[in-house]
DNA sequence: CCTATGACCTGAACGC
DNA sequence: TGCGTTCAGGTCATAG
């Protein structure tokens, strides 16, 4: 489910509720994830740890804990975390239950099970293979142009790679490529240096109103207290097949590749 | 190395 | 009502 927006506003209303708590419990009714769950280094690591820092990396939730060592949760498709003040029965698809010393559990279901929920022992790097923060000064035309103005494939598929740019997901990636007024399936060599630049200030601009509204509200995003995302007024082409384009009044057309939807205006995109 | 494809899962929405 | 099909915000392994 969630792209970088997503996991910022779930990383922002968690901060509040977890940092400083100290984890007395960790429970694992359903282990199987992408990866299972590796119950016994999470315990050894977590338990009896207080939260000192949430922080996130691309599409991960990290928890720094005072040992250092760092919990990594990945929402994949259809991940969520739920906060409870009570102990609360468990759902369908609850994968991990986090008690805390002072009160307060969390839960994180997944029916998918796309998601991830890790443990790196203190001082273990974690995810090396990431690109950079789309958000931070390492993202630059000159960093996307030397990563993708040598390649064949198509730019939409690069805006994704989570080696070159990270918390872009399928629909950042097709509204950015639309108010940068560039084709999905442009291939990465065939972008102008004036192109990269709108590209590039045109993901900025996404992502940040995105985070400025709370996520998407597309079916069922919540963030950790449960409420709704605010952003669902103006995704222009997302899911929005046969509408109008805003810009000139062209019908949004789906085109499916790499085995994901896109869509596009194909007047206004190049 | 690069690229494309299917696998991994459940559930919601839709057509008949 | 129910059954079958399609599709979904993401990675990852593997084949070419």
């Amino acid at each position: 489910m969630p792209e970088l927006p997503e996991v910022e506003t779930i990383r922002r209303s968690l901060e509040s509720y977890i940092v400083g708590k100290t984890i007395e419990d960790v429970q694992v009714p359903q282990p199987r994830l992408r990866r299972p769950v590796p119950v016994a280094e999470l315990k050894r690591w977590a338990l009896g740890q207080r939260i000192v820092r949430l922080d996130r990396r691309g599409k991960y939730l990290l928890w720094h804990l005072q040992n250092n060592a760092v919990v990594a949760i990945h929402l994949g498709m259809s991940g969520r975390l739920g906060y409870y003040t009570e102990v609360t029965a468990c759902e369908k698809h609850t994968h991990v239950i986090v008690t805390f010393a002072e009160g307060g559990v969390l839960h994180f279901r997944d029916p998918r099970r796309f998601g991830s929920f890790d443990v790196f022992e203190p001082g273990r790097a974690c995810l090396q293979q990431m690109g950079v923060e789309p958000l931070s000064a390492d993202y630059s035309r000159d960093y996307f142009s030397a990563k993708c103005g040598d390649s064949k494939r198509a730019i939409k598929t690069l805006l994704m790679d989570q080696k070159i740019v990270v918390g872009v997901g399928n629909i950042y990636a097709t509204e950015a490529l639309f108010l940068a007024g560039i084709h999905p399936l442009r291939p990465g060599l065939s972008l102008q240096p004036d192109e990269v630049q709108r590209l590039c200030a045109a993901v900025v601009t996404i992502l940040n109103r995105a985070v400025a509204r709370g996520g998407t509200t597309l079916n069922d995003f919540r963030d950790a207290r449960g409420e709704p995302g605010f952003f669902q007024m103006d995704l222009a082409v997302y899911d929005q097949a046969g509408k109008a384009c805003p810009n000139c009044g062209t019908a949004i057309r789906k085109i499916v590749f790499n085995g994901r939807s896109a869509y596009v205006c194909e007047t206004c995109q190049q």
